[in-house]
Formats: C-alpha cells, structure tokens, sequence
DNA sequence: CTAAAACCTGACGCTGACGTCAGGGGCAAA
DNA sequence: TTTGCCCCTGACGTCAGCGTCAGGTTTTAG
C-alpha cells in the first residue's frame, strides 16, 4: 500500500510517516519513480511506534528497543533500558492515578454553583 | 519567603516558578524593591502545579482548574472540564498500563544473548 | 564598607514531533 | 490529453516549559 492509505488506517499524518522514516524506525520500499510501498505489517508497526509515542518513549529510545521487540532478543544493555522504562511508565502510572484521584476528590466535593451539563444529563 | 527558598522546598527551579507567574498560576507579593514574596501556602500551590503538569496537563488548562481547586466551587463549564480531564487521565492510565504490560512480556520472553545487569546482580 | 550572594527584567536558545508551504513529478479516469 | 489526486523532497514554522546569558539592583555576611 502506499503512504496515504497507511495513514488512514493507522490515523496518523503523512507527515509523521515520513518523520519515522526519517528516524529510521520505519522502512519503505519504493517503487521505480520512488513512491513508498508499504506492506501489511507496516500497519502494526506503526501502531507500536504510536502507542511508545504516546507512552513517552523518544524516538531514539522507541529505535533502540523495535529490534528485540521484533526479534524477541535484547542484550543486556538493551534489557535494562527496557526494565527502566517499564519502571518509569510504572511511576508515571502512580503519579496519574494520585492526579486523578485528586480531580475526583475535587469533582465529588464541589458544590457547584449552577447544576452542571452531567446532572442536566442525567 | 523569596523565591530562592520557594525554589529550594518545592525543588523547581527559579526560572519556572518565574515562568508560573508569567501564566498567572502563581502570584507573588513584591517588596517595595520589587522582590517576590511567597506566603507558605505558596509551597502547596507549587506542588500542585507540578503534579498537575506533569499529568500533562497544559498551563492554560491547570490556569482554568486552579481557581476551583482552591475555592471548591465550580461553574458548570469548569465542572465539565475537570470530568474531562479526569477521564482523560483514566484514559491514558489504561494506554500506559498496556504498553507496560507490553513491555513486560518483551522482559519476560526475550531470551537475552548475554546476561543482563539484573541477572548479574541477582 | 564591601564583596558575595540573591534577586530583577528582558530576551534568545533548546528539544521533539510533527505542521505546513513551495515547487515539481506520476498516474488513472474521462 | 487534460484534469485531478496522490506522491516526492527540502526547508522553515510551531509550541511548551523551561535553560541560560546579559546587564543591572538589592540584600546580607563579615
């Protein structure tokens, strides 16, 4: 397929399929006039790249780990980066849940001051 | 306080609590020289903008919060806002949950080439 | 009194993950 | 063949949350 069918079935830009081209994080073949063609795992692949993304992982970490996602293999540098990233997302996920205890400890309290969108909804 | 004891309890540099009050997220008393000036209670308010941030919330959207966080009262739109971002928040608990868990199985499964710090460790 | 430390206001720099615009090919339908 | 859509490569723009430097004032310790 090429780029923009890509695009629409992941959901994410033209623009940032080339980006992660350009980071090395995704391959493309080309055809003679040097269009990109991409085959059906390059869907999922760009899934997993988007879901690092959004778990905060830099796209030069994100290029470090795809390999032994893929492979299933890591040496051992790789496997500690690995752990600490896992603890990180770990941490952040403890920090998120205080923050969003907080909203709720906040949302339950407050009298507000003119019924809200959700009690007119309900 | 000045700013450079605020800076030391709440561990943020001076610069960003400059930069807080630049967003209106933090105000100051000044000294008839001009200086900053903190209450105590500015501690607090500083930990809560650091843990609000670094849920990812943007400075406009913590400006828009802070006001019923402190006062307990919320017009509707702001009631509203705040369910949105805690479900946000929710959301993207669950996302960094998965990604965890990826990353977990990744650890549990690869076979590493060489022994890892972990391992050496253990 | 004086030197160091802390503070002040600009204002430019930085980083990452793209958005966006310019200028120019390629390819299927009508 | 022309229309129109998708594609290409640069390359500059953006935005947030500060870092950092410059150049000057204020406070504090000795």
């Amino acid at each position: 397929m090429r780029i923009g069918e890509l695009a629409e079935r992941t959901g994410v830009s033209v623009r940032a399929l080339r980006y992660y081209e350009e980071q090395h994080l995704l391959r493309a073949d080309r055809t003679p006039s040097g269009q990109r063609t991409y085959a059906e795992a390059a869907v999922e692949r760009v899934r997993l790249i988007q879901q690092l993304y959004s778990a905060g992982l830099s796209s030069k970490l994100i290029l470090g780990l795809l390999p032994c996602v893929e492979t299933g293999e890591a040496d051992p540098r790789m496997m500690d980066r690995l752990v600490a990233e896992r603890d990180r997302i770990d941490r952040q996920v403890d920090e998120l849940v205080r923050t969003r205890d907080r909203l709720d400890a906040i949302i339950g309290c407050s009298h507000a001051a003119h019924p809200t969108t959700s009690e007119r909804a309900a």
